[in-house]
DNA sequence: TAATAAGTTGCACTCACTGCAAGTTTGTCT
DNA sequence: AGACAAACTTGCAGTGAGTGCAACTTATTA
């Protein structure tokens, strides 16, 4: 049986394979907040889904994956923003856009994503994940970016500009963190420019081999 | 009971400690190396270093730092090669010399340093250990830079540079990896170069309010 | 030598995570 | 509708990481 769209129609099984998901990622990131990420068990979240913990291996390899209920989406918007953005545009241009709308997301709304955030900073384990799954979206990203600037895949430099992207809102997050009040678009803009203009003028390519110093 | 030297004799007690923490370490890289990270028990490296399981928790708090075997050492030279740095030298030259140290010591002596990197690169898992890791010292590093920059400690161009710094390094790895066959200075060099000059002269601050394109 | 501090160990426990062998639900084909 | 296969869920048993506690051994100090 199909609908009238190309897709094909997603049937109960899909449907309550989404929904079951669904359910352990909200009860994840609920308890994750009320009782800070690393009090909750994996029995708990399974519980207040109302499914198995088998159940849940099932659908997370980690604890982590489901608190941190990574979209695909969001890097598939990424991507399409670098492939799509317009000629003139600088690649670290297109990049600060790309942020700026995570950003948006962030301050407005009091999404998920948000309390994500917020819980990240939290748990060491969970900053952990974050980082390893983020260096796979940064290869993606790279390899877009190269692309679209006309260079080889293994190429430095976008692989730097995406980099130097991560960096400099960590950077921008530290400072928040550490008591800073300017907004953290603001924030992020400085990292940026200091990024785009070299971060040090003065440096030249010291002799590296003989007696160190 | 003390020796001509300033410092306090070490005593029968600290060299035990020093001793058995060391064939730890020794015992977790041997056996990380033989049967891959992920297939060693924090039993087997207890039992090859004579010591119980529950005292090897009271060395490390998790199996990865003692496969890393992080040596406190490395960071306190790195820190002191900031403080010490000659008057004229711009701090990406610095950090690019410490960084050549480490590089020389790794692609010269076949000492444990480099079959740890090589481990690093297997494990997910290490890997993750080795970057939380890395960010505590990243944070100490750039306090000092930002000490010997003049500049207040929680300012983003230090914390910017040192980011950049483990960022080059990460893609010329990754070059490596990905295949290339120059050495990992040059690949280092180039990198340290685009992001002294700046990653995109062209990149000017976009607007980042209105309707997102 | 006696008192004390530091280090080691075994034990019992919680929790993450995996493989396997059922059982149950859903989709498909006739 | 009925039967069959594929997909999903679940319980169970088991491995291994990591922690707290109390008993024990060894080094230090007075």
């Amino acid at each position: 049986m199909q609908i009238e769209d190309g897709a094909v129609a997603p049937g109960r099984r899909e449907r309550k394979k989404r929904e079951t998901r669904d359910a352990l990622m909200a009860a994840a990131l609920r308890l994750a907040v009320e009782k800070g990420p690393d009090n909750v068990t994996v029995e708990e979240i399974s519980e207040a889904a109302d499914v198995s913990v088998r159940t849940f291996f099932n659908y997370f390899s980690h604890k982590e994956h489901a608190i941190l209920g990574r979209d695909p989406d969001d890097l598939a918007l990424a991507l399409r923003r670098v492939r799509e953005a317009p000629d003139g545009e600088s690649p670290l241009t297109t990049m600060r856009l790309i942020v700026a709308h995570v950003i948006d997301e962030l301050e407005h709304h009091e999404t998920p994503i948000s309390q994500r955030i917020g819980l990240i900073m939290q748990s060491p384990t969970l900053l952990t994940q974050f980082v390893v799954l983020g260096a796979e979206d940064e290869r993606e990203l790279a390899a877009a970016l190269a692309e679209r600037m006309g260079e080889p895949t293994g190429s430095p430099r976008p692989a730097l500009i995406v980099g130097a992207t991560t960096m400099a809102v960590k950077v921008a997050m530290e400072q928040r963190k550490a008591g800073s009040d300017r907004p953290l678009g603001a924030l992020v803009d400085e990292a940026f420019s200091l990024i785009a203009d070299g971060l040090d003028p003065a440096y030249h390519q010291p002799d590296t081999h003989p007696s160190p110093r």
